[in-house]
DNA sequence: CTCTTTTATATTTCAATATAT
DNA sequence: AGATATATTGAAATATAAAAG
């Protein structure tokens, strides 16, 4: 079996207009398929797939990464697939293409276009259809997702584990070494990979070959239902690449075609090298991706939005967009993609692992040969180490489609562009990956309609490399010593994908309509005894990328406040964009159903607004005898559906002391997910979508003596608060307990996420139930050597706050730049030790945290101001 | 209350221009 | 210098949701 049009590099045949079709093996066990190249307009060459009881490719004749074809072990019988077509050059140059690691094909890609025969490890690590993602969603990751937290869970059992250490031993890490790169992550991440003093430093195919090969034969196939262990991606399709499309990229419903289609392989001559491989940049749904009921209640002829058609007829007769170089590159994600897609979808066969949640914050420590997922929740700290982000994106970043040029770079507020930095490691180049994430209600994961996109140009400084990491566009950057291992990212922009190509994926749930919002998301991988890395993330504050909503949407930057005393009357000053002189400040309680059990429209002091800049007067709350601190949000509304996020904001008890609370912008999702209780105020809140707590902090549940005052339940998943775009407000540390508590174990809890963020009372909570391992602070002293870690001991709604230290106010420094965690906001000078009541909170100063200044409002808005306006 | 039509909003594509390669 | 590509901005065209009848 051949497949020339694997061959990673830019001469081979064109896969932008490849159609491959193929079929289900269940369905067709020896279809043959058919593809068609421009070059080869005549000849239709076939596609053989011959159905076996197991995954795999037999008898495949793959171009290695030396550009030789060979036979590949038959490590079991196994689906494959039989492409014969002339490329289009010859192949040694896409061994140098492969061989030197350079290039936009960059290390996923070589080690993936090696091996088209069935890397197990990889079935190890895929999600199926089957899994579906414990947020319900299959979103980002869809149903084909190899990235899955699941399947990558490094515990697979006994075969499993005996695979990684093996794996482990065969591959070594080397940052620097540009012959020994580090393992590739199993699932095809672009991994560890170090840089040389050049550049990227390659991994030479010795380096993966034996293990690839070998996990062809491993444990999953033992255990995968013979039924479906031929789940193969390629015969099954769950993507857009599995969307079909005629051989001009145009989507077709005949009757005739759509048997044909339902299993066909579309390669969209429209690939932009930035453009993602998971969607169909031109009407290429499959009818295999298209919901049962849309096909029942569909004709296949008549069903095509007559805006695909449009658009695929001027993709499929222009491409012009395109450059030579992106067609190439195009190419290269194709085939990246095709080649990732050709490594089995297994059903889950652990019957643990639906319970592995990807939302689950995991210990940062991976072998180097099961790298974490891009669903997973990591810490951005553990240990000394700390991944942060020095410069925030802006808010507003205009995303750019497929059929369009690129919108540039994401910048910075300054002007700029983000800058992340590690801090606590400085011994060798680390690759920084960025991803595209979510910056929904749910925790983060890499979002679905939207891609990174490498930018290059001469205004680029930082070199990058773009790989695909299971449907996910990654951008590797060096992280260097010499630049004290830190980059400016002004490489990165942000690519949409149709709304319609993404929703029509199998198994997609989320919706692309008015999610337009997302995050970067920078993951490290540091190096660590034993051939084990840790793995950090740090996600940035969420990007507006809409046209629409950046121009017209209110955005709530900063806001001098985010407490006031249950009485209202306190002047609030709001920084941000969109602001208009009718704009309104509307602050809101929601319960559980999500609708408002209270609102109340702030005063806007016309006087002093400005475009980027409102004052209101905060309103009373309705019931000035709430107990305990209230959490409501509010959102600046500039008329009928153009409103801000909401944002946070609580009301406090008239005996309570006046507390500062570190700004943040406050998600729909905060109330989703039920009450929470804050590690940096540690109020009692419940989100505007309505929540568990909304109905306790309804008039019917808030009396704290009433059974059902329940303050601290535990619920689901706490969600770890949204990045908030600055933390220069002056605000002093302080320290919570519950007052009027007369349990002697009411403390500060040491050992949680951050210590001294959460509090720990057996009567108020159940905490120490919850809050049951160590930390990922240096200062539990748990995960300080970050070497015997393997699975996260704490439940994910407690991890998940040290996701990242945007989550937490800004540490004061330490004289080597490092970053010392402290506790929670707040002024220690300004409230009182005296009781509030059962429930409530006492504030209680931090021995050694600065004490905060006596700030007027115009300090605040001078402030916010200063900290905004560019550079 | 349901269905249809209209309106408003959101998404996607296209065009123009400037600048870089 | 010309051709081509990218970056940037703006807005038209289209799709879809919400509101009105």
């Amino acid at each position: 079996m051949r497949i020339h049009s694997l061959n990673c590099n830019h001469e081979t045949i064109d896969l932008q207009n490849l159609t491959v079709h193929h079929s289900r093996p269940t369905l067709a066990p020896d279809v043959h398929s058919l593809i068609h190249t421009p070059d080869m307009s005549s000849s239709w060459v076939h596609s053989g797939l011959q159905h076996c009881p197991r995954a795999g490719f037999t008898e495949g004749k793959f171009p290695n990464s030396n550009g030789r074809t060979r036979a590949e072990p038959t490590a079991i019988d196994c689906p494959s697939i039989q492409i014969t077509a002339i490329p289009q050059n010859s192949l040694p140059k896409a061994e140098q293409g492969d061989s030197n690691g350079n290039g936009s094909q960059g290390i996923l890609g070589s080690r993936l276009l090696d091996h088209l025969y069935l890397p197990l490890e990889h079935g190890f690590y895929r999600e199926t259809s089957h899994n579906l993602s414990p947020t319900g969603s299959l979103s980002s990751r869809s149903c084909f997702s190899d990235a899955s937290s699941i399947e990558s869970y490094p515990y697979t059992g006994e075969d499993g584990e005996m695979e990684l250490n093996d794996a482990t031993s065969r591959v070594a890490f080397h940052s620097t070494s540009p012959h020994h790169s580090p393992l590739p992550s199993p699932e095809g991440s672009p991994s560890i990979r170090g840089f040389s003093d050049n550049g990227w430093s390659s991994i030479p195919p010795q380096n993966h070959h034996p293990v690839a090969r070998r996990r062809s034969a491993g444990p999953v196939f033992r255990n995968c239902p013979p039924d479906e262990a031929y789940l193969h991606p390629l015969l099954l399709p769950q993507g857009p690449l599995s969307q079909p499309t005629s051989p001009r990229g145009k989507r077709r419903y005949s009757n005739a075609d759509v048997v044909h289609q339902r299993s066909t392989i579309q390669a969209s001559p429209e690939h932009s090298p930035t453009s993602s491989p998971i969607a169909s940049p031109r009407g290429n749904i499959a009818d295999e991706a298209l919901p049962t009921s849309y096909h029942k209640a569909t004709d296949p002829t008549r069903d095509v939005p007559s805006k695909s058609r449009r658009t695929s007829e001027a993709a499929a007769d222009g491409g012009s967009c395109q450059s030579a170089d992106e067609q190439s590159l195009s190419q290269q994600t194709v085939k990246r993609e095709l080649s990732r897609e050709s490594f089995l979808c297994l059903p889950s066969v652990f019957p643990w692992e639906k319970s592995k949640s990807s939302s689950m914050t995991h210990a940062p420590i991976f072998r180097t040969s099961s790298l974490p997922p891009l669903d997973w929740q990591l810490p951005s700290q553990s240990g000394l180490c700390e991944l942060k982000i020095e410069v925030e994106p802006k808010p507003h970043h205009r995303a750019h489609y497929e059929t369009e040029g690129s919108r540039g770079a994401v910048k910075a507020a300054n002007g700029g562009h983000p800058v992340v930095k590690l801090y606590g490691y400085n011994e060798k180049p680390l690759s920084l990956q960025l991803f595209i994430g979510t910056a929904d209600e749910r925790l983060l994961r890499p979002h679905a309609f939207y891609q990174m996109h490498r930018i290059t140009g001469k205004a680029v400084s930082t070199s990058s490399q773009e790989a695909m990491l299971n449907s996910t566009k990654v951008l590797e950057v060096p992280l260097l010593p010499e630049n004290d291992m830190q980059a400016s990212i002004d490489c990165a922009g942000i690519l949409k994908l149709r709304n319609s190509d993404i929703e029509l994926r199998k198994g997609e749930t989320d919706i692309g309509r008015k999610n337009t919002r997302v995050r970067l998301v920078f993951r490290t991988h540091i190096p660590q005894a034993h051939g084990k890395v840790l793995s950090l993330q740090v996600p940035s504050i969420p990007i507006e990328c809409s046209q629409r909503s950046a121009q017209e949407l209110p955005l709530v930057e900063r806001q001098s406040s985010e407490s006031c005393p249950v009485t209202g009357g306190e002047q609030l000053v709001i920084i941000g964009q969109n602001f208009t002189p009718d704009s309104k400040v509307i602050f809101v309680e929601k319960g559980l159903d999500g609708r408002n059990l209270w609102e109340a429209e702030g005063q806007v002091i016309r006087e002093k607004a400005q475009p980027r800049r409102l004052v209101v007067v905060v309103p009373p709350y309705q019931d000035g005898a709430i107990m305990v601190p209230l959490r409501v949000h509010f959102h600046v509304h500039n008329g009928k559906r153009r409103r801000s996020q909401p944002q946070r904001f609580s009301y406090l008890p008239i005996s309570a002391p006046p507390v500062m609370i570190k700004s943040e912008p406050c998600d729909d999702y905060y109330g989703s997910f039920g009450p929470t209780f804050t590690h940096d105020t540690g109020f009692l809140s419940h989100g505007p979508m309505g929540s568990y707590m909304g109905a306790l902090n309804s008039p019917l549940h808030r009396d704290p003596q009433s059974p059902a005052f329940t303050p601290f339940v535990p619920f689901l998943p706490t969600l770890p608060p949204p990045p908030h775009p600055q933390d220069s407000l002056p605000m002093a540390p302080q320290r919570t307990r519950y007052a009027n508590c007369d349990s002697a174990d009411c403390h500060l809890c040491s050992d949680c996420v951050r210590p001294g963020a959460e509090l720990f009372c057996p009567s108020h909570r159940g905490h120490q139930s919850l809050c049951q391992g160590p930390s990922f602070g240096a200062q539990s002293g748990h995960y300080g050597d970050g070497a015997s870690l393997e699975r996260p001991k704490y439940p994910p709604s407690y991890a998940a706050f040290s996701q990242t230290s945007n989550n937490f106010p800004q540490s004061p420094s330490t004289p080597n730049g490092h970053h010392v965690p402290i506790k929670a906001y707040g002024d220690p000078t300004t409230y009182s030790q005296e009781s509030h009541g059962p429930g409530t909170i006492k504030q209680e100063p931090m021995e050694s945290a600065p004490r905060a200044q006596s700030i007027t409002l115009d300090d605040v808005t001078e402030v916010l101001e200063r900290d905004l306006s560019p550079s």
